[in-house]
DNA sequence: GAGTGGTCTAGACCACCAA
DNA sequence: TGGTGGTCTAGACCACTCA
């Protein structure tokens, strides 16, 4: 039931709309990539207005958690379709030009976190974990050393076949094969200088300069899921950041 | 007048009023912090609805040109309020301590375009410009070097004495003394090598990795005004980059 | 208490898409 | 042609701020 009293802490009814969807997409009701009921339908299952109703889609939109198409309907957002794949990835080529990308995996291990790893990811120290190494390649140059550990908990049978299945997209394996969605990421970008084992790998000379990019991905209920450290060639490529 | 017939390339209503608002703003209508008509004023003026000089002025806060402040009014943004001072700097410290920053300037001086100056500016090559270089401080430690380049023609008087009358605050005093609000800015990040010049203004070694920012500033109507260059020291700080 | 932004409703109509 | 999201309205009421 929803409450339109005054409570002591106000909550807008659209918020608690918004909660209300928000659990359905956890609990699975709507799949990634499935349509979600009519706005219509909706305000007449929470018993609220379609304008009530719409302001909590508009908000999950603006999350890139639903995506709205006028005339069709709303659909679930999902890492699988093409030219969403690489939502996350803000590396582009400094003449502008399209690129091809691919995938060479170099590790994929156990591993047992260790405290800092533990407290990104929430889990004990101690924790199983796995752990993938690998290397990106634009337009047949090496530019990309992707270390990339996840808890091996939700993520079962996660191997290096598995992986190549799905042809390196993590995100969509995340999703596909684990039902784990993630909605979010914080990055954190330092210079640093390659250590022999990337200098080798990305085929450069040792203490080059390489963008280093730390990420943490989230899903719902701003879970962390994923940590991954990127060392990125610089030469010809630049990381776009859009500040408003 | 406004358009609300079927037009042959249809644009919603709140999108023209948003038009108007943001023709008010450019005009100097309203300044800067000024607090701008209520929604039910601008209803009247614009013969619409409430609703949507409000979904109008949504969209313009949401690009943080205007500021909702519920039971005081809406008010122009403004870099001159603390807090929002440093709406651009993405660069924190890693142990999260909050931190004293301090300018030095090196240099102000005048300058001509080059080709690819011109080109980022929108201007024609050899066109007049202002140079600055400066050194950034956090907490005593110095750890970004700037350059900074604007066309000198709107920031006309402006010098090294002015500059040090803003404390270095370069946003604020676009807006003070020349009336130009950058709404917007783009940043390219790179990874690289100290130069000698560098390395000896922030006392590193030669060749040291340093992460590079290069960032455009822009007013109202995507109009660039600002080419910055920033060599930051990334040993205990990053670059925060949020993705959604 | 007066004025502001914020929420919510009910209903009309428009633009877009697919069958 | 029917269903979906998108726009627009008019009006009621709520929450916040300040004199």
């Amino acid at each position: 039931m929803i409450d339109k009293s005054n409570s002591p802490s106000y909550r807008p009814l659209y918020d608690q709309i918004k909660v209300l969807l928000t659990q359905s997409l956890i609990g699975g009701e709507w799949r990634p990539g499935d349509m979600i009921p009519s706005e219509i339908d909706l305000a007449s299952r929470f018993k609220v207005s379609q304008g009530t109703v719409r302001k909590a889609i508009d908000s999950l939109a603006g999350e890139n958690i639903l995506i709205r198409r006028q005339g069709k309907g709303t659909f679930v957002a999902t890492h699988n379709e093409e030219g969403i794949k690489l939502r996350f990835l803000r590396l582009t080529s400094a003449s502008g030009q399209k690129e091809v990308l691919q995938n060479e995996l170099l590790t994929c291990s156990k591993a047992k976190a260790d405290i800092r790893i533990a407290k990104v990811l929430e889990l004990k120290a101690g924790a199983a974990l796995i752990e993938v190494k690998r290397l990106l390649t634009f337009s047949g140059r090496p530019l990309i050393y992707d270390h990339i550990i996840v808890p091996a908990a939700p993520f079962k049978g996660l191997n290096s076949t598995r992986i190549e299945e799905n042809n390196g997209s993590m995100y969509s394996m995340y999703e596909t094969e684990y039902g784990i969605r993630m909605i979010r990421a914080e990055e954190r970008l330092t210079a640093v200088a390659a250590t022999s084992a990337v200098a080798e790998a990305l085929n450069l000379k040792l203490g080059a300069p390489l963008l280093s990019i730390e990420r943490v991905s989230y899903t719902y209920g701003d879970k962390p899921m994923e940590w991954r450290l990127g060392l990125c060639l610089t030469d010809d490529h630049h990381y776009m950041s859009e500040l408003e």
